[in-house]
DNA sequence: CACCATTTGGCAGGAAGCTGCCACCCGGTT
DNA sequence: AACCGGGTGGCAGCTTCCTGCCAAATGGTG
């Protein structure tokens, strides 16, 4: 298929009877032309499944925001891969749909669309739910990165503080708040949440 | 294609022109037969780049001590996943070969190839270096596993180490060893890190 | 059993991390 | 100017973590 409204148009039947949707997206654009159009997984019946593998850089653009509220409100399980990944919806376990250069293709042969499962489940599996990131992330994201990389670079306090030009105290003090923050007791623990929030 | 057998009488030739080799196993069983055959992907060329991904079992298994042995030392890049991964090779980006059922399929189509590769390398960067591995990660295993819960958890090392039944001392022993192995100089360190090689 | 290598764990002393207290500086308010 | 809320950072005392040292336990070998 070439384009988006194509693939549209010759699935969107798949979508409102499938009862598993898993969907890898780079970018807002690809599912937001087709949501534009009619909100196609939604409305979604219950029972229903629906998986969203994004990236980091849509927390960051307030555009975005809409429409993940929304996908969450219509019981959407999202997470967030710091990998670069491949444009992929899977549904029903029966087909897959790959985005290509600037056109798509849609998989039906089941050995095929399990194999391609399967690496997007691996995907799934390493990615970040979503509240992990947004609940305090959001206004974290500004001066921590700072904080977090001299923290991940394994060297002391003292040595940390002098880095960022501020006193041990208020470093400590820092370092005090993102563990709270990450809700961590432990700098194995914050190392470990901050890792698995994509912060590192 | 229905067994090793043809996926290996058809495609020999490729692996002996190939300049670049990605390979996912979830078991040395697929690839060991071909390797029985003939040595497949060796000898191999210089300049050509060979990847591999296997599973932490391999390691346990004493049998494949040698495989891997001899896939290190014929220049092969070699990593360990904790995911479940689809048997897939990909050769000079331009031919997939992936595991279904008990057959294999072979895709030529360049955008197929490159999605399936990009999956492929999702999965190798969030892999893990043999060495980082097997230095001395076969016999650090069997007491690890917990060691790394309990760091996790954020509880203090007395705690810890009265969880696990061990003196404080053996347990920090022990804490210092894993952050030998996982090269980090603090606890935040080796908790991303950790994390990272997907431990926790 | 005696002998060895390895592992364990208590102890001690030092390094690093944690936090309450308080004085200080700074921009904004009254 | 006096006041105030918020961020800063020195200090002190405490906890936790780190590690060298060594004696005791453990587990094979000869």
């Amino acid at each position: 298929m070439r384009d988006e409204q194509e693939l549209f148009d010759r699935t969107a039947h798949l979508f409102t009877h499938a009862d598993e949707v898993v969907c890898a997206a780079n970018d807002l654009h690809t599912w937001a032309t087709m949501r534009g159009n009619t909100d196609l997984p939604q409305p979604r019946r219950p029972g229903v499944r629906g998986r969203k593998i994004y990236r980091p850089q849509q927390l960051l653009d307030p555009a975005s925001a809409p429409h993940l509220q929304e996908l969450r409100e219509a019981g959407m399980e999202i997470r967030i891969s710091e990998r670069e990944i491949n444009e992929t919806i899977i549904i029903d376990h029966r087909i897959a749909i790959l985005a290509a250069g600037r056109g798509y293709t849609v998989l039906l042969r089941p050995d095929l669309v399990h194999g391609i499962k399967s690496l997007v489940e691996a995907t799934w599996r390493t990615s970040t739910a979503l509240a992990a990131y947004e609940t305090r992330f959001a206004e974290l994201r500004q001066y921590t990165p700072q904080l977090i990389e001299l923290l991940a670079s394994g060297c002391t306090d003292e040595k940390a503080a002098r880095e960022m030009g501020v006193g041990l105290r208020t470093y400590r003090r820092r370092v005090a708040e993102l563990m709270s923050v990450l809700g961590a007791s432990s700098r194995f623990q914050a190392g470990a949440r901050a890792r698995e929030a994509g912060l590192v």
